[in-house]
DNA sequence: AGCCCCCTGTTAACCGGTAAAGCTGTAATT
DNA sequence: AATTACAGCTTTACCGGTTAACAGGGGGCT
């Protein structure tokens, strides 16, 4: 009971085959200089000790480790809520775990902790390198962290991520193709409601929104920029219903926000798709379990994930690869959306 | 650009203050052994140059890792769907960020695997315990993990549990009040959507609700055991709704199926909560986004992942602490619960 | 003056691996 | 037969911290 305490390590298992530490470090490596027999005798001995190298100190003298990290910068509330995440993070898993490398995971508060923390992680050598999400135009995490001199991802269009390799979406053509989608449709008065301001990628939608509502001739288009949860989603969806110009068709920035719009849109009496149309983000299960089901700009947030994680590996094995850009959001229509009313 | 690669070591901090390994390592730990004025200079040349120590030298001589892990066994696009996860994690991460620990996690496809990563990571010195979750009857982590002798906290009934620290919720309390609520509305057929039958609460939580049925003197009750998904907890609610003595209230055990139950029975025609009532467990706030709101069994699982954490902390520090019981999840009544129809 | 003590610091031995350099014995080459 | 080549191990010096044991020196006490 209780664990001996006692861990055995290199010594332990080279004693027992009659070999030195050095040998059993080859073995276990599957490195030349050990006979196919000793190495099978170490591998024996092991098992039967119950050994494994100890990450700890192979990582001190080969100056490499097995882990990489992930600071995310979200309330709390909205993490657990969100599909997003989770899909993303079973993607890098994916990779990672093939590779028999872990994901180091911390939530902080604000991007002065998350800055902190990727200080601690890599001077303290905790982590191979790191994966960085939710850029900011002229984000500081640019400059702080590229003068660490740490490998690692950046999640976002190439633009913000500055030195980094950055690994992103084309947004702009997704939001332009849903425009035109709803458009097509019929919908003169398209609204959108988005993703903070603050963030890039909302940023880059709210540009192209725009861009292409011009283009198409629409009616000026009302774009409300959000915090991402489900209250605010809501709310957007109200003041925009209740407007006298109210539009026929809505696009929201994530799917949370749009399950909750099409709540409101019941309870205001509008019916969806005839009345109105939704047009949510990200497609996450979410999508489907609804009632009427959602249309949405899809887009394989598990696949965005492993590609993240595969380019991160290639960051750190030296290979210098360029920005990486992930299949475009597609749209997938579904039950929510329609021709406008009238049309 | 591209980092000197010199990383800075207590070797340099030491020369630049003019002292030891020694000290510098005495002053950063705040042990006696230097006084207020050295120990000042010490951290005045670290922070110029940007030193901190390596997590990874620390924990080869001091035995001691500041990471817990922790594996998740559920398919990848299942935890990606459900808010309990995310939520939990957060709960976790909010207790030991203020310990400065991170969590390393990894995705798993079985036990076997479970089992093999956290002999891995336990032999491999990377974690100082882990958590345990999703517990089975007669689950073979339990003797495989306590014969490896790693500290840990198990999420579960201690019945389940084993020899390791429990932290759960009263899942049989919380099946019956659930019941008992609905029969009080007026129901008499109550059926039920659990997770898989070899998972241990979903266990507990059949049994609780059979008895409770029988306590009650309500109809014999249908329970169908799914794999915790949409998909499945569409399919469950078709099956009962297309039953002749259809149930007039069911009971979920996650809010994803309550959600698609929800879709399903508008999709075949049924007011929810007119003609059927439904209640969700674990009541995130996908509960409250949908049209009508969910009714719920609510748990703070925030909390629990927070207390789950503190008790990981005890065991690490030796504190022989029994099993600490969560509080039980109570009744949330919302939108989609209502008397019985005629009553 | 002599002694002891405490405060402040240094030294050196670990922790458990990796990796380069060194050392055998045997087989192949000349 | 002598030289070389090489597979197969061993030796040993690290990696970057921690920590016990030890040293110098000033002040208080007798």
């Amino acid at each position: 009971m209780s664990g001996t305490g006692e861990r055995v390590t290199i010594k332990d298992v080279a004693a027992r085959a009659g070999v030195s530490k050095g040998a059993v470090s080859l073995a276990f490596n599957h490195k030349p200089g050990v006979s196919e027999a000793t190495r099978e005798r170490i591998f024996a001995v092991a098992r039967e000790l119950g050994w494994a190298p100890s990450a700890t100190a192979r990582s001190l003298s080969s100056q490499r480790v097995d882990i990489v990290g992930l600071a995310l910068c979200r309330p709390a509330r909205l993490l657990g809520l969100e599909p997003f995440y989770m899909d993303f993070i079973s993607g890098i898993e994916s990779v990672l775990a093939e590779r028999s490398c872990s994901l180091l995971l911390r939530l902080v508060r604000d991007l002065d902790e998350e800055i902190a923390l990727y200080q601690e992680w890599w001077r303290g050598r905790m982590i191979a390198g790191a994966i960085l999400v939710d850029f900011r135009e002229d984000d500081p995490r640019v400059p702080a962290l590229h003068r660490l001199g740490m490998p690692a991802v950046a999640v976002g269009h190439p633009r913000l991520t500055g030195t980094f390799p950055a690994v992103w979406t084309d947004d702009a053509s997704a939001t332009a193709e849903a425009v035109r989608y709803l458009a097509a449709l019929g919908h003169r008065r398209i609204a959108r409601v988005g993703g903070p301001a603050d963030l890039g990628h909302s940023a880059i939608r709210t540009r192209a929104f725009a861009d292409t509502v011009r283009e198409l001739g629409l009616e000026e288009a009302r774009q409300i920029a959000t915090g991402f949860d489900e209250k605010e989603g809501a709310r957007a969806t109200r003041t925009l219903l209740l407007a006298a110009d109210r539009p026929t068709a809505i696009v929201y920035d994530n799917d949370i926000m749009a399950v909750a719009g099409a709540g409101v849109a019941a309870e205001m009496g509008f019916t969806v798709p005839d009345d109105l149309s939704l047009l949510a983000w990200d497609d996450s299960q979410l999508c489907r379990i609804t009632h009427p089901t959602l249309s949405a700009m899809s887009h394989d947030v598990h696949h965005f994930g492993a590609e993240v994680a595969r380019v991160l590996f290639d960051v750190l094995n030296g290979v210098h690869t360029g920005g990486h850009q992930v299949p475009t959001p597609s749209l997938t229509p579904r039950g929510s959306t329609a021709p406008a009313p009238g049309v």
